[in-house]
DNA sequence: ACGGCATATATGCAAAATGGATATTAGAGT
DNA sequence: ACTCTAATATCCATTTTGCATATATGCCGT
């Protein structure tokens, strides 16, 4: 705003526009990334499949809205969320005006997996290609919310928000190659990640695990390093 | 959207909220970077500074509204346009609820202050640490916007949405000089940037330069390599 | 016409980062 | 004690990077 706009706004002088938050929420379940998607009860697009979201509400920030859908759906305070976009087209709603702010949220599997089983409506689809159509133009976002979280891997701790407190080198890289969908080398992946800082090592070593246990690691900046 | 929501959305029952766009147009003027802001007329904030921006229409897409602003603002359809984020807090605006989609322009420093020269309103402000307090959130989304350009400084052509048709490379060490605010290693500059395939040269080359004129190259890439 | 000026451009080299193969280590089971 | 297999460590070739140095160019004074 800030253009040479009246004293007062009047709503009523402009068509109403209704602000939403959209929830991507991605983790990496059995080497496929995968988002938490909701099947849909109500018209339009009744019995697809569509992103979580919810209206903002009047004394709430965008973040604070994208974090109570986080809430409501996968139970979680924690995790990484940032936000994405924001699509606006006048037509992606038609129902009316919808401008929604997508965000990015990232999760480890078993709080996924653990949501998903309580709740008739949730399923964790592959992110990529999903046969399955998505309402609205989610499958946009979804495209987009990849990108991202491929373009942040090898600058920002993002894997690291997709694994449980204690994980292997081996897993960390697991989930990268499933972000980016190709192997990568291993000893350049171990020093690589091993002098960002983001993690360092327990003394702990996996058990039962038929060959030589690895080392646990853990990480080692707050989730919060947006 | 998407949430468990009624089958019609009666807008009735949620507050009442406006979308507005707000652009920072920058641009690099005398090794500096500067920024497009304007002296606003009327209450709140009357007197001070403020980045341009508009309500969106009803039938406007967020990058049409966005562009309009820009036609209006600097009389360029074309330019590096891109959305930057959104801001959406309860109180931003002391006058109702406004979520504000902010997009980030580039152009050459020569239709900028042209533009400014044509309207009382306008002025190119330096980028980081104006003095001059400015309305609303707006010193966060600019210095969002400047975070934004020296992220992308080395993946994408942005730089060169800062320079005229025919540049020398002595012209695109500058500006990226500017953005980054340090001193770069010449050689290094050059061999990086040629490689990028991000430019090509002309054969042409400066005139009246004392010394050894430098080559004209020019853009070897559309500017919308977003 | 010629040499000097100051900058553009090219070349060269050492240091660092990276990719990828190979060797070594560790725990569990036979 | 030996074997299995993956974790971890070491090593080397290649590429990338920072930086110093050399050469080329067009103008300008003499």
């Amino acid at each position: 705003m800030s253009e040479a706009a009246p004293e007062l706004y009047n709503p009523a002088d402009y068509p109403p526009v209704a602000v939403t938050v959209d929830l991507v929420l991605m983790t990496v379940v059995e080497g496929r990334l995968s988002v938490l998607v909701q099947r849909r009860g109500q018209s339009p697009f009744a019995g697809s499949l569509a992103l979580p979201g919810s209206f903002v509400g009047p004394g709430e920030t965008l973040e604070q809205a994208a974090r109570r859908v986080l809430m409501e759906k996968a139970s979680m305070a924690e995790g990484w969320l940032e936000q994405l976009y924001t699509f606006g087209d006048p037509d992606r709603d038609p129902r009316m005006r919808v401008v929604s702010v997508a965000y990015f949220a990232l999760m480890p599997a078993a709080c996924l997996t653990d949501a998903v089983a309580k709740r008739e409506d949730l399923l964790l689809a592959p992110a990529a290609g999903s046969q399955a159509p998505l309402a609205f133009d989610h499958a946009a976002i979804i495209e987009l919310a990849i990108e991202r979280l491929r373009g942040k891997l090898d600058y920002a701790p993002v894997a690291l928000a997709l694994l449980p407190e204690l994980f292997t080198l081996r897993d960390l890289q697991e989930v990268h190659e499933a972000i980016i969908g190709k192997a990568v080398n291993k000893p350049a992946f171990r020093r690589r990640l091993l002098d960002t800082g983001w993690i360092e090592g327990t003394g702990q070593r996996e058990a039962q695990t038929a060959f030589r246990p690895a080392e646990f690691y853990r990480r080692a900046v707050p989730d919060s390093s947006l």
